[in-house]
RNA sequence: GGAGGUUUAGCUCAGUUGGGAGAGCGUCUGCCUUACAAGCAGAGGGUCAGGGGUUCAAGUCCCUUAACCUCCACCA
């Protein structure tokens, strides 16, 4: 049944063929009713392009608990999926027309969608590539797209209901307009980034008097939108000026002079141009006050006939020209540095256009509301990890506005709003009306975020009451990175509360961001992304994974550093020989039925011991989602504990002619590798599937998670002592004064000890210090302190006393240190008093094997003088 | 203007209910020991950002100061 390991671990070799394998035996397919259901959706990935490092780690850390829940023997459904991205794919699709010199207008809405699909179909193939590389335990059977046909009903579905329910409706509003997508934004699709720009003050001439009255601005260009000048009633400067006229210097037009007492009079000149249909504050003042809402700007972001001779000038163009017009025309006050946020468009990064613009909007807040009021309830709440990421879920939800969902794309759901040709009567429904030649459907489409609103219920298909929603819903866990818990998590939260009346997922699990190795976003435009599949191509799969999941705690960024993915290799490289060396001393036809763990030396207790609390620890962690700790554990249990010390100490009973004690080393050798396996397989699936193979006809990805052994609790005592004497041995042949003594007499004396010294424990000492261990030294001898006992070594052919005497030196400072610490403590009364009882004895216990081993140190001393 | 995060070894970061500071990489020393030289055995290296408080006990809890980072916010 062994195969023969190569002596290196060589990912290529393992990953072969393994994800075909898993996937063709239905290991990812869920549906066995006859365990639990565990769910989890995937975070669609956008159909713009290839998978980044981030999603490396987001889908990662899903595959981590996936697998972990699918051993635990739940019915693990990790469903597939992607997303259409609206405004993002219909941006690059665009952009490859436009190679081609087509826009998207030649092509007419039709033909457009074709190439959109296939946009869509290429790139869900590459994507679908890469998570077969990342070996994902997704469940195919089940995936779904944005766009598909059943979850394009699901938003039909919730567009009417809420329509219908007053919690949609459409309104003239100021809205964030890209210019070069020629679309309206949500809120949060624009980014505010600082730009030093200039505050431009103007004259604008009081009609009928020599008065000036000064206006700021930051915009000239709108000025050919403006209807009037605010000034606050109560300012003495202007109280006189109100109710008359000036005009304006950009359009030459007369404009009224009003009060309100928005207006900040510490502000700029004290007075404001209200520019009601370019500025959502001068909107609300212009509903107030019942104005105009000329509109300056056109939807490309060039001006209009209302800027006279500038019309068609880019709106940059404009303000630059107007300016300089009005400085030879002396309007001009002053032009000052001015440096403020503006905002820009997620997507195309242009500079944003407050726009009046009629459009869709969600009423948000009866829906955030009702969010907030269930997060109220500790029991039934959607959980953060880390908790802290709840407070800034509620406190978006607390401020949240109407969200704009309209979009001026055509690639995404169009709006189920069809208008009456003749009356305008606005229908909503889920079917078009009946004498359609009489309507005309809403040109626009839904944010894509309005679909991704509802992917943890649609997906498993709602609204009809399909047998997966009622199984899987509500999820169990979404993973996703902070940067999304508006966009996404929180619009989840709304839509899922008020269709299903239940929380979407019942955690959710906060990532950070992967930056570069000096802290930097990876961005395209720096250039410091990084492919994961050239990271795979250089270490392999299992090691991307274990760097990218156990290197940071949860909610925390993560630096990509390449020694890091290259100190994963080493490990899985460790645990790889590791697992050689098992096999190889695996007899011929060692399976589970032979373990026998009956005959266990203290030896073999001691790392089964370990393993349980390993097994215990581990499995605590993986539920709170603590994939670091869980990594320090397993890395520090299978390396030092199991490799450095276990399997050193096991060769000599590997070598025993005693079959039982053969026996018992073998299954310990075998029972513990297969724990180990089986706890890293989350986390390194093929490098540990590849192992299994060789300990177990089934599947290790669908093999039950470790529990924990049922060994005796022995006193570990003469383990410890043992551990104390090989590195106290080891680390004096290193030193100057007494390397001659061991290395040439080979002798060594241990008394004292807390248990008899056994047969094997010697023959460890042997092999492992190449040191015997006899009753008595004749001729000089040194003696040395190790936990609870005393190291007798001959000392026959010493060097170097003075070198001696100083480490012994050192060690009795330390020593007496430890003691005055240990004193210190339980002379005072309140610690005596009010510690625990075990931390109390546990400090005596150490002050009295301190004052041994000091005794020890100093008669040496007195010998040595 | 709000909110959050970070500050621990030369570098990158852990540190799960408060009970003697850890890892990886790097540095230094010695080893080709028959699972592994991309390894093994050792060593050195930190007043846990500063200050104050609570406590028998603080990297850990509270207050405060500083630096850096991020998010949110309509000041013309």
């Amino acid at each position: 049944m062994k195969a023969e390991l190569a002596t290196k671990y060589l990912p290529f070799q393992v990953e072969e063929g393994k994800y075909a394998k898993w996937v063709d035996a239905g290991y990812f397919t869920a549906g066995d009713l006859s365990k639990k259901p565990f769910c989890i959706v995937i975070p669609p990935p956008n159909v713009t392009g290839k998978l980044h490092l981030g999603h490396a780690w987001d889908t990662t850390l899903q595959d981590i608990t996936a697998r972990f829940k699918r051993m635990q023997g739940y019915d693990m459904l990790w469903l597939s999926g992607m997303d259409h991205a609206g405004i993002a794919t219909q941006a690059k699709v665009e952009q490859r027309l436009r190679e081609d010199g087509v826009s998207r207008y030649d092509l007419g809405r039709e033909k457009f969608l074709e190439k959109a699909w296939e946009w869509k179909d290429e790139y869900a193939k590459i994507i679908r590539e890469q998570w077969a590389k990342m070996g994902l335990s997704l469940d195919y059977t089940r995936e779904r797209f944005t766009l598909d046909e059943g979850l394009s009903q699901a938003v039909k579905k919730v567009f009417v209901d809420l329509y219908h329910d007053g919690l949609i409706f459409q309104g003239e509003r100021i809205i964030n307009w890209d210019p070069q997508a020629k679309t309206a934004l949500s809120n949060i699709e624009v980014i505010h980034k600082e730009i030093e720009g200039a505050f431009y003050t103007f004259a604008f001439k009081v009609v009928g008097s020599d008065e000036v009255l000064q206006v700021a601005t930051t915009r000239p260009e709108t000025m050919f939108g403006d209807v009037c000048v605010f000034v606050h009633p109560e300012d003495p400067r202007f109280i006189h000026l109100i109710g008359k006229t000036v005009i304006n210097p950009a359009s030459y037009l007369e404009m009224p002079i009003l009060a309100d007492e928005y207006i900040d009079r510490a502000f700029g000149t004290g007075a404001m141009k209200c520019t009601p249909a370019h500025d959502p504050n001068d909107f609300t003042l212009g509903e107030k006050h019942g104005l105009e809402r000329p509109i300056c700007i056109n939807p490309d972001g060039s001006m209009n006939e209302l800027a006279g001779e500038f019309e068609g000038l880019d709106r940059f163009e404009c303000r630059k020209r107007l300016v300089e017009r009005m400085q030879k025309e002396g309007t001009v006050v002053k032009i000052e540095k001015h440096v403020h946020m503006v905002g820009h468009s997620e997507r195309t990064d242009v500079i944003v256009e407050p726009y009046l613009s009629k459009q869709w909007f969600v009423k948000m807040k009866p829906l955030a509301q009702d969010v907030l009021d269930h997060q109220l309830d500790e029991e039934k709440k959607i959980q953060f990890f880390p908790s802290r990421f709840d407070k800034t879920f509620t406190s978006w939800l607390e401020n949240i506005e109407d969200w704009c969902i309209s979009r001026q794309l055509w690639w995404g759901h169009r709006i189920p709003a069809w208008f009456h040709r003749e009356t305008g009567e606005i229908y909503v429904g889920l079917e078009a009306p009946k004498d359609i030649e009489n309507w005309h459907q809403d040109e626009d489409v839904l944010d894509t975020w309005f679909s991704s609103a509802l992917w943890p219920f649609s997906t498993l298909g709602w609204p009809e009451e399909t047998a997966d929603f009622k199984r899987y819903y509500p999820n169990d866990v979404l993973i996703t990175g902070y940067d999304i818990i508006f966009f996404w998590v929180a619009r989840m939260a709304f839509q899922a509360r008020y269709f299903t009346h239940d929380v979407p997922f019942r955690h959710v699990l906060i990532h950070g961001l992967i930056r570069d190795a000096q802290g930097r976003k990876m961005s395209k435009s720096l250039g410091n992304g990084v492919d994961p599949m050239d990271v795979i191509d250089k270490y392999g799969t299992d090691a991307l994974r274990f760097f990218l999941t156990t290197n940071s705690a949860p909610g925390q960024d993560l630096r990509y550093i390449e020694e890091k993915v290259e100190a994963a290799w080493n490990f899985i490289n460790k645990f790889w020989n590791a697992s050689r060396f098992v096999l190889m001393n695996l007899p011929e036809d060692f399976d589970e039925s032979k373990v026998d763990l009956s005959n266990v030396s203290i030896i073999d207790q001691w790392i089964l011991g370990k393993l349980n609390d390993v097994i215990e620890h581990v499995s605590a962690n993986m539920e709170k989602y603590e994939f670091g700790l869980v990594g320090n554990e397993l890395t520090t249990f299978v390396w030092d504990d199991f490799c450095s010390w276990y399997i050193e100490l096991s060769k000599p009973g590997l070598n025993s002619e005693d079959a039982n004690v053969q026996k018992a080393t073998v299954s310990t050798l075998y029972v513990t590798l297969k724990a180990i396996v089986k706890l890293l397989h989350p986390f390194m699936p093929f490098v540990t599937e590849e192992i299994y193979a060789q300990l177990s006809d089934e599947a290790c990805c669908v093999s039950a998670w470790p529990t924990t052994f049922d060994v005796q609790k022995v006193d570990l005592a003469q383990i410890d002592q043992l551990i104390s004497v090989i590195s106290t041995v080891r680390e004096l042949r290193l030193s100057k004064s007494i390397k001659y003594a061991v290395e040439l007499k080979g002798k060594l004396v241990v008394d004292e000890l807390a248990v008899e010294v056994s047969d094997s424990i010697a023959s460890v000492i042997k092999k492992m210090v190449n040191l015997s261990i006899i009753s008595s030294i004749e001729g000089d001898s040194m003696v040395l302190p190790v936990l609870g006992a005393s190291l007798v070594l001959s000392s026959e052919g010493l060097v170097d006393k003075a070198a001696e005497i100083e480490k012994l030196s050192g060690e009795k400072k330390r020593l007496i240190g430890e003691i005055e610490r240990g004193e210190g403590m339980l002379s005072n009364p309140n610690f005596v008093n009010k510690a625990p009882a075990v931390k109390v004895e546990g400090e005596k216990a150490k002050l009295a094997e301190y004052r041994r081993q000091l005794e020890i140190v100093e008669a040496r001393l007195v010998e040595l003088a």
